[in-house]
DNA sequence: TTGTACGCGTTATCAT
DNA sequence: ATGATAACGCGTACAA
């Protein structure tokens, strides 16, 4: 069927309901109302372009027709805008909500975006490597976030073949884009000397994955070597470097693949197995910390008398644990609103320019401690 | 990194500035390889429909062409699909991601859905009220869910107007939706069960907001029998119901605005402050517990001796506290699946059927104990 | 207010 | 088999 056989407005009406396929559109109204698709438009878009009676008329004749208003994808494709942020992730979605860390970041940049009327894309990756470049090609967006991908992520080239701005955060160094990252080896540095003078010289790394490649176990040190995960990298590396300022060097690594509570306790488990047994844990999340406590706890040690743990992130359940945890805080809120911040930046038609790097601080709580005279 | 690293994305700026601003299209392609613009869709679409000589010559010369792929825009228009389920949310993407029970659930239905190319769009929530109905009336997607919205929220009748299949979680009704919801008056009813069995007879209620309208303080009748919430509303019904059959008839009740643990914190201290003070605390949520837990510390209180505490879904950090929390267990992971499952089912064009209400059991943990005799 | 030229693809249907 | 033609899809925006 063609416009052309639509004879007159009583007989479309009678036509959309009898056809289900035909939607009315911004034409159907105009006809309806008999003015230009133009000024159907206008009433929508801008009111003060016509006079409110006309305007009150195409709106009635709209509801009384059961036109929805402009189609969404119609008026992108017009005004080039896609209305929405993606936001792409290592992992399916399942961790940006589990993920307290994640959360708070991505809750902080969806206020600072949301300002205006776009959306939040959600693009879940696969095995850590990030959404499928299938995905990012065909995500509807003006602008891509991208958090904590390894450095090859295929899905960095997808967005480099689309051209649009990419704001990274953390993770990896990607030319030509903004980015807003911690100062991850700062804060291991903060850490590890923390433990060191306490006085530990036995301490252990429970850390994030080096490499998308799904190991969860003990990390030798050609896989740290050749990780991919730039922030578990400069995290190793500030861990390594504070401990070798009181001479530590021989560091049993367990690497999570993902950062998992679960994950840490195994991870706690094998670590406080070694002997001679550790006195301190450096985990790299407050979350695979909290799997540490869990251990700690099932193996019958006591937190700190017996073990130390710091975490690093500083979540809200750093301050529930007990004992409540010490830690290397980073401010997630302002990571997220700078991210947010930048990508609208870069919708404005920015250039980006230099990484924000935004510092970090010890919050000494209570499950570090000297180790015991054992 | 390497030297080439660094090289690409200018390269490909400089592509983009000899064309003037003109950005390559499928016609670009089909001109420069000399086929018609079908043959260069089919080449990405529909690589059987071409031999893989041609094809591969298309693929060469769009990459050449710094050619981003199919507009994804465009091609929705096309195709009449967005690919993205749209999530409305009652509040700010800050609630979606601080509160546990809501990420659960999004996380399982994120995981639902995403299989396929389709992606997550979160529409925000203002003032309790959910989406502006001018975020949802933009939104391009095939279909919206809708969780724990009140009663009258604008942006139901947005996604009415715009016809597109709508799944509701927990609440409100909506006639010709699809919905999941769990069993809230029975979940409530079993909390108030326990507590009244256990001996209690002063029990307070802690609970969601009623209406939203922001209020955050003590709750009277005229508020309980307004409410715009139907889960709040079904909770009280049961809270009161379970006591009532224990002859408890006078029952406090502190509404918090937001399922906030600060506010729980506020309300329970309020509620404890009450004489003859409460001898247990039926909380609807965990989050509002845990708040309970704090205050309960904070006035010198011990859980359970002098004051027993009951949440609500049964989150993992009511394993964690201490002591771990007496709660009504509600599979949140199952509510998400099911949410994304009539998602799917309604975009292949089936109608909704009858809602799904999931059960919900007594978790007895350590929270809750008969009262002391004082 | 209106006419109308885009925006960018998809998908029959048709031709070789 | 392969590829071409052309008809949509639904608005926006600018000149008239």
């Amino acid at each position: 069927m063609t416009p052309r056989d639509l004879v007159g407005p009583a007989t479309y009406a009678c036509v959309v309901s009898h056809d289900r396929g035909r939607r009315p559109t911004l034409d159907t109204i105009a006809l309806e109302v008999g003015v230009s698709r133009a000024t159907v438009s206008n009433a929508y878009n801008r009111p003060d372009q016509l006079s409110t009676r006309l305007r009150d008329r195409i709106i009635a004749t709209a509801e009384r027709l059961g036109y929805p208003g402009p189609d969404p994808t119609a008026r992108s494709l017009a005004t080039q805008r896609a209305g929405a942020v993606a936001f792409l992730l290592g992992q399916g979605l399942s961790s940006a909500f589990s993920d307290p860390a994640l959360s708070i970041m991505l809750d902080s940049l969806a206020s600072t975006v949301d300002s205006g009327d776009r959306g939040l894309l959600l693009l879940p990756g696969v095995d850590d490597l990030g959404p499928r470049p299938s995905s990012v090609a065909r995500a509807q967006t003006d602008v891509a976030v991208a958090y904590s991908l390894p450095d090859d992520s295929p899905a960095l080239d997808a967005v480099r073949q689309r051209n649009i701005p990419l704001v990274v955060v953390d993770q990896p160094v990607v030319p030509g884009s903004a980015r807003v990252e911690v100062d991850d080896g700062g804060g291991a540095l903060l850490a590890a000397q923390h433990l060191g003078s306490l006085g530990h010289r036995r301490v252990a790394i429970l850390g994030f994955a080096l490499t998308p490649d799904g190991w969860h176990g003990p990390a030798d040190a050609a896989r740290v070597t050749s990780a991919r995960f730039r922030v578990s990298r400069d995290r190793v590396a500030g861990y390594l470097s504070g401990l070798g300022e009181f001479g530590i060097t021989d560091v049993p690594i367990w690497e999570a693949s993902c950062g998992d509570q679960l994950l840490g306790r195994e991870g706690a488990r094998w670590l406080l197995g070694l002997r001679p047994r550790p006195t301190a844990l450096l985990c790299m999340s407050d979350v695979l910390a909290l799997g540490a406590l869990t251990a700690a706890a099932e193996l019958g040690l006591s937190v700190p008398a017996d073990i130390s743990i710091i975490g690093f992130d500083d979540t809200p359940a750093a301050t529930w644990t007990t004992p409540p945890l010490t830690t290397i805080r980073q401010d997630l809120v302002e990571k997220g609103r700078r991210a947010g911040e930048l990508a609208l930046l870069l919708l404005d038609g920015s250039r980006p320019g230099p990484a924000t790097t935004l510092g970090v601080s010890l919050i000494p709580r209570a499950s570090t401690a000297p180790p015991s005279a054992d």
